[in-house]
DNA sequence: TTACAGAATTTCGTATGCAAAAGACACTCC
DNA sequence: GGAGTGTCTTTTGCATACGAAATTCTGTAA
């Protein structure tokens, strides 16, 4: 591809920066623009591969996701850039794309990628949280412990989920929460299978870190995470091996 | 968008998978498939927002670029999908794609994840790097110290990306790797233009950090990491505050 | 039967076309 | 003079078309 030398038209200009803007925008308010087809697609092509109907390993047809999505080829294959860089699908050249297959050891390196930023985040949510906020938490603290108590595994998850992402919320860190994001969406992805919530334990550790946080005692509560992450990683090799013992 | 209950066409079976597979491949070479334009499309576009050819908020009209580039809009388009996950341009719906324009804020989140990331490779490469790894490393160091010496910036900032490519590759952890250089990419467009090498006091670091990862201590080579990385912040910092005063 | 060669089919990558939304502009009305 | 409104232009988003690459199928020969 030829790359000229001249410089780009419209140059320096930034022809439609900073308009006139909307009325919404003046007021803070978002305008509410309708979402793209492509974005549609996207969100619907995650859920089915988290939801496995479509597997690892799956060749991605343009056409027929189009069709099953009542779209044409153009959005799908839009959306399938944004889930190959989010690492949701492989995608070689003149052969399409295909479902992402982790292998055990990619799995391995993205929950350990995560306790890091977990505990990093845990760090700065201790520096940043307020009263609000630790009210915040126990909050949903006590939503999880009730969850446990009533044995439900979905409301269970949801809790867990809420408070690692009110803890992201808090650290501060727009970057480090959409990588938090990113990670933890595939890590739930790989293990669904074979995740089983950690339940009493991970709840307890919970409530340390809240303690923790509320203390703004930012090194106790990276410990903390730290620890809860790391068990978490371990919990999901054990059971994995479990399950690998079991097929054998 | 409909999503009807019925399985996606193919449903389970993986009808491409694990095909026969080229020659190529099964003696272990790599076949060299032409790169889509997209490709080069997606490169050449990150090129021209490094270097400032397209500056932050240029609004970036898909046909102006796809005649600067010699292509259809298609490819463009794609691109531009993958530029936008990664960060490099902002794509409003109906309005098209802007040039990201980093936030002060935004640009120390970056730095301040990077830190981490870094420490954790640091520690990573410490647990497994070997007597060659550290020979390496040395060869890399004196390298920059010549280039030091030298007062040879681009010789040095390239030396300093090397030497912290190296240690990245040493944890072994390819998350994690792609992750910093994502995120050590960004770092250095937003502050290209006031970055200045901090010079002896960093590679004077990265000896200490040497030494312990030849030690294998990886407490030390994390903590070694971490102050190297926060200093390199507090540097920018310092830098664009000076450049601030100095514009005002 | 197995291996190979070539044709047929499938699917991708890119280009082009078109409707709709957003923005720019000029005009009117107050 | 300024705000509001209608029209024109620009640009996006999506659909469709077509050539090229890859895969699969089919027939033939050893």
């Amino acid at each position: 591809m030829s790359e000229p030398a001249t410089p780009f038209p419209g140059g320096a200009v930034n022809r439609r920066r900073a308009t006139r803007g909307t009325l919404g925008e003046a007021a803070g308010r978002k305008v509410e623009r309708p979402a793209p087809l492509r974005q549609a697609v996207y969100e619907a092509l995650i859920e089915l591969i988290v939801n496995r109907t479509l597997q690892p390993g799956q060749h991605l047809v343009e056409i027929e996701l189009a069709e099953y999505l009542g779209v044409s080829r153009q959005p799908v294959r839009e959306a399938l850039q944004r889930l190959q860089t989010e690492g949701w699908v492989d995608l070689r050249p003149a052969q399409g794309a295909f479902v992402h297959t982790p292998t055990e050891q990619e799995a391995d390196q993205l929950l350990s990628v995560r306790s890091v930023l977990e505990t990093h985040s845990a760090r700065l949510a201790a520096e940043h949280a307020g009263e609000q906020d630790v009210e915040q938490l126990w909050e949903l603290q006590r939503e999880g412990v009730d969850a446990l108590a009533a044995d439900d595994v979905d409301r269970l998850v949801t809790a867990n989920a809420s408070l690692h992402a009110f803890i992201t919320n808090l650290s501060g860190n727009a970057v480090l929460a959409e990588l938090i994001g990113l990670v933890d969406r595939r890590v739930r992805w790989y293990y669904t299978p074979i995740a089983r919530p950690r339940g009493e334990d991970a709840w307890g550790e919970h409530e340390q870190l809240i303690q923790a946080i509320a203390a703004g005692d930012a090194e106790q509560a990276s410990r903390i995470m730290t620890v809860h992450t790391e068990r978490t990683r371990l919990a999901y090799h054990e059971e994995r091996q479990a399950q690998t013992r079991s097929n054998s």
